[in-house]
RNA sequence: GGACGGGUGGGUGAGUGGCUAAAACCAGCAGACUGUAAAUCUGCCGCUCCUUGCGGGCUACGGAGGUUCGAAUCCUCCCCCGUCCA
C-alpha cells in the first residue's frame, strides 16, 4: 500500500496511482481528523469521494502517532491526549474516537487504536502496551460493530493490531487476545522501528504463526525492497511503507540493481534511464542526467517523477513476489534481492 | 575635481585589536530515511603533512607599507566600486 497520509500519496495523482496499478492506499486518521476534519470529509461523501479514489483505502488509526509524536502526547487508559502538531490545540483520541473518525471517513479497512512503543523496550513497558492495546481493541471493536451493524453496513472492515515489542511470548499473547475479540484481519505493529531485521522477522513469524491464514495479515510500516519477500514468506499479505515515496522525494531511487542516489555527480551526464530493466513511464522517457538536474534545481517534477518510479518499483516487487510464489521460488527471489541491495548505493 | 559609503572564503553577507581558517545563509560534495510534524535531516566544504588529533605547517579578509607581543579589525599611501555634488 502506497502511503497517502493526508489523503494524497505525495507526488502522485490518483490517476497516476491507478495507472501504476495500486489497488489500495493508506491514509491516516489522526492527520485527517486534524485537517480537514472527519466530519467535513463525511459531509463531502466520504474519503473515496473526497479524494476521488475509487479503489480501496485503509486508514491507520493514529496509533503510530502515539509513537512518532511522543513529545506531543500523553497516554492514559482512556486514550491518547495529543497536542496538534499543526496549531498546538489539544485533542483526546480514544479507541472509540479513532473508530468513529474512520467510520466517518468511510475507509474500507479501519485500524484499531494501538499503543506502539519504541524498540528496544523494557519488558514492563511492552507488557502494559500489550494490555492497553488489547483493551483498546476490545472497546474499538464494540464501538465499531455497533455502528456498522446498526447502519446495516458491513462493508467496512476493522483490523486488530498485535503489539509486544521484541518479546515473543508477548507477541503470542497479544495475537491470541485479539483472536478472541475476532477481527476480519490482523496487523502486526510496532516493528521496524529500529530493531535488526532478523528481530523484525522473528517477531513477525511468531505473530503470523498465531494468526489465521484465511484472514488478511498485515505487517505495518515495512519495508526496504530487499526485506519485503521475507515478510511475505512469513505469511504477510499486506504492507505499507513511506519509504518508496519519502526516499523518492529525497532523491533515492530504487532499482533492480540497488539504490541510485540520483543527486550524485556521477549521474550528471548519465543518459541511461533510472533503471534500464524498469518498464515505468519515467524510465521509458527520461534520463538519469535529467532527473539529477531536476533535483539539483529543486524542481517539483523531480519528486513527482522519482515517486512515480519508486512506487512502480515497489508494486513491481509485489508482482514478482506473487509470481515467485506461483513458481515456488520465493526464497530464490528473496536472496537475489538481498544480494543486489547488500552492496549499498550503486 | 569634491563629499560620503564600500571592497571579507565559490556567492550573499556578519565580524571593528587576541576566544577568527573567520558567524549565518546559499551553492557544491556525501550520507540518512521503514503504520509521513519529512520537497526533511545530518556531515564535509582554503591548501597541505602526518602518528587523522578539539594535531602540525602554510596561505587568506582589494594592494603595498606601518603601529602592536598580537591586525580582517588601528594608521598612511595607492587601486577599484557605488551614490551624490560640481
Amino acid at each position: 500500500m502506497p502511503v497517502g497520509t493526508a489523503a494524497t500519496v505525495k507526488g502522485l495523482t490518483q490517476g497516476a496511482l491507478e495507472e501504476l496499478g495500486a489497488e489500495i492506499i493508506l491514509a491516516n486518521t489522526y492527520h485527517l481528523y486534524l485537517r480537514p476534519g472527519h466530519e467535513v470529509v463525511r459531509r463531502l461523501g466520504g474519503l473515496h469521494q473526497f479524494m476521488a479514489w475509487p479503489r480501496a483505502i485503509l486508514t491507520d488509526s493514529g496509533g503510530f502517532q502515539v509513537f512518532s509524536l511522543s513529545e506531543l502526547r500523553k497516554i492514559t487508559d482512556e486514550g491518547v491526549r495529543f497536542r496538534s502538531h499543526l496549531d498546538g490545540s489539544e485533542h483526546l483520541l480514544t479507541p472509540e474516537k479513532a473508530a468513529e473518525i474512520q467510520l466517518a471517513l468511510g475507509s474500507d479497512i479501519a485500524m484499531v487504536l494501538d499503543e506502539c512503543i519504541e524498540t528496544p523496550a523494557p519488558r514492563g513497558a511492552a507488557e502494559s502496551a500489550v494490555a492497553r492495546t488489547t483493551a483498546w481493541a476490545k472497546r474499538a471493536r464494540d464501538y465499531f460493530l455497533e455502528r456498522t451493524t446498526r447502519n446495516g453496513d458491513l462493508e467496512q472492515w476493522q483490523f486488530g493490531i498485535v503489539q509486544g515489542a521484541t518479546f515473543a511470548d508477548l507477541r503470542r499473547q497479544s495475537a491470541r487476545q485479539l483472536l478472541e475479540i475476532d477481527f476480519p484481519g490482523y496487523a502486526v505493529g510496532g516493528l521496524a522501528v529500529g530493531e535488526p531485521h532478523e528481530t523484525t522477522c522473528e517477531m513477525t513469524g511468531v505473530a503470523t504463526a498465531e494468526l489465521p491464514q484465511g484472514k488478511l495479515r498485515y505487517l505495518m510500516g515495512v519495508g526496504r525492497p530487499e526485506q519485503i519477500a521475507d515478510y511475505v514468506a512469513l505469511g504477510i499479505d499486506m504492507m505499507d511503507c513511506v519509504l518508496p515515496t519519502r526516499a523518492a522525494r529525497h532523491a533515492c531511487l530504487y532499482t533492480s540493481e540497488g539504490r541510485v542516489l540520483i543527486k550524485n555527480v556521477r549521474y550528471a551526464e548519465d543518459q541511461r534511464p533510472i533503471d534500464p530493466a524498469c518498464s515505468c513511464a519515467v524510465c521509458k522517457r527520461y534520463t538519469r542526467a535529467y532527473l539529477r538536474h531536476l533535483f539539483a534545481a529543486g524542481e517539483i517534477t523531480a519528486a513527482i517523477l522519482a515517486t512515480h518510479h519508486n512506487v512502480h518499483f515497489y508494486l513491481d516487487i509485489m508482482g514478482q513476489i506473487r509470481e515467485a510464489i506461483e513458481f515456488g521460488n520465493l526464497a530464490k527471489f528473496s536472496s537475489a534481492m538481498r544480494a543486489r541491495y547488500a552492496a549499498g548505493p550503486a
